[in-house]
DNA sequence: AATATTCGTCTATTGATATAGACAATCATA
DNA sequence: TATGATTGTCTATATCAATAGACGAATATT
């Protein structure tokens, strides 16, 4: 069981207690660790890692803080969280269906939006000109109380006039899009990428810092294949995985 | 320009001058610092972090020393590298093709195999009973001479008998299966996630403690959609970005 | 009730991180 | 050539991270 020669860095930037935190979540995700709901006693994982108890400590009060675990004085420390949810991609990827069966209480949350000048990026994904006006959206979602993406989101300001308006009432991307005369739409790409979280992504998501995020980069069409949407989507990548369907 | 307010978090556990690089690194990626190939100087970014100059140098030559940027007395700093490579995802990916626009110089190389027992997620993807026989083959890729993931494959023994030193032989998986009849075959499902890596990692990739790995567990299946590899493959976030298509 | 296990808190010490300031070395340019 | 801009190096100091040890508090077990 023990591996005392594993080598944590001590001159890297990033505090013992900070690696031993991220080492153990992932751990615990891998399901070498918590098997049984319960982590190993403080003084045993001090000796795994090679640390004084107390570096141990930290590692624990920073994942008790993000919520994955739960100490109890005489008792032990619990596993509070485990499971990942899945997102399924592809063609008929709806970021807001495919996870029913994953989670009791789903739902989305506009944070912000405007009309603004489209950059180069957008313009070029939704098919339009150079600093067209398009409507942007920033919103969260959260399966059972715990934030697990945060989207920005654009639309061609001439067809979706008002967009955010009908997604407040409404709840949904899909439903909204069906207002405008868009009764189904599919997915033409998505790019996978990951970093660190930058400071909206650790206040919006909840996260510590060093946290990640993996980002979408999706491309959504209409039945005659013109672009409807461009979204940035950043998942929290403790909470989530993706899952691309052939 | 200036963004004096963007507070860099004191006691995270993270150093000043990483978190500084990791976003340094953020910014170059996505076009927002160092367009014209150069960095501003580091008295400019002190004072656009909030920090001392001393901190930024930190930073800076973190990223010196992974090849990001290149620091010149008198002169300033420069930007050494910023594209990501994308790996397509598909019914028809192979890892190693679809890269070579992108890259001159591209070599998979075998670090480690052995026969062993599936555990239970290897035998459930394989389709073979538990603890049934397996392949298992450890690779790096590298791209122009730098590492970009690091693979580690399992395969049916009955079936595959020998394939590690097929793979060795003749230097790609698609034409290893070949020798074993296997003409042709898809990519039944990818999984998608993203963690910090881990030791080897660190090691095999030659990343930076802290770093990000995008993680792709993968079955692939013949053309009588009997599965014939499984795979967990380790991209380094920075130099990555996964695409796929609908 | 007694004991062992485990988490929680305190003090003290050492080493790494961050700030501050000064100045040298290199390069571009007026 | 002289000047300004920029990176490189040095010293000193204050704060944070990690180690070490001791003991208290809550819980489970004998």
């Amino acid at each position: 069981m023990k591996n005392p020669d594993r080598t944590m860095e001590r001159r890297s930037g990033i505090s013992l207690w900070r690696q031993i935190a991220d080492q153990i979540r992932r751990d615990l995700v891998q399901g070498r660790l918590g098997a049984n709901g319960r982590l190993p006693p403080e003084t045993a994982l001090a000796a795994h890692f090679g640390v004084n108890r107390h570096t141990v400590r930290g590692a624990i009060a920073a994942l008790v803080e993000e919520g994955v675990l739960r100490a109890e004085q005489g008792r032990g420390t619990f596993v509070e969280q485990r499971r990942r949810l899945t997102y399924p991609i592809g063609a008929r990827t709806r970021f807001s269906e495919g996870l029913r069966d994953q989670a009791r209480d789903r739902r989305g949350h506009l944070l912000d939006h405007c009309e603004e000048a489209a950059d180069q990026r957008t313009a070029e994904a939704l098919g339009l000109a150079p600093a067209a006006p398009v409507i942007r959206m920033d919103t969260v979602s959260e399966a059972d109380g715990r934030p697990v993406s945060r989207a920005t989101s654009w639309f061609d300001a001439d067809r979706f006039g008002g967009f955010a308006e009908t997604y407040r009432e409404l709840g949904s991307v899909t439903l909204a899009f069906q207002r405008y005369g868009v009764a189904d739409y599919f997915r033409r790409s998505t790019l996978v990428s990951a970093r660190h979280a930058d400071d909206g992504d650790l206040d919006d998501l909840r996260l510590s810092p060093g946290a990640i995020v993996l980002v979408a980069i999706a491309v959504n069409v209409d039945t005659e294949d013109r672009p409807i949407q461009f979204a940035e989507t950043r998942f929290a990548a403790d909470r989530v995985e993706l899952s691309v369907m052939a």
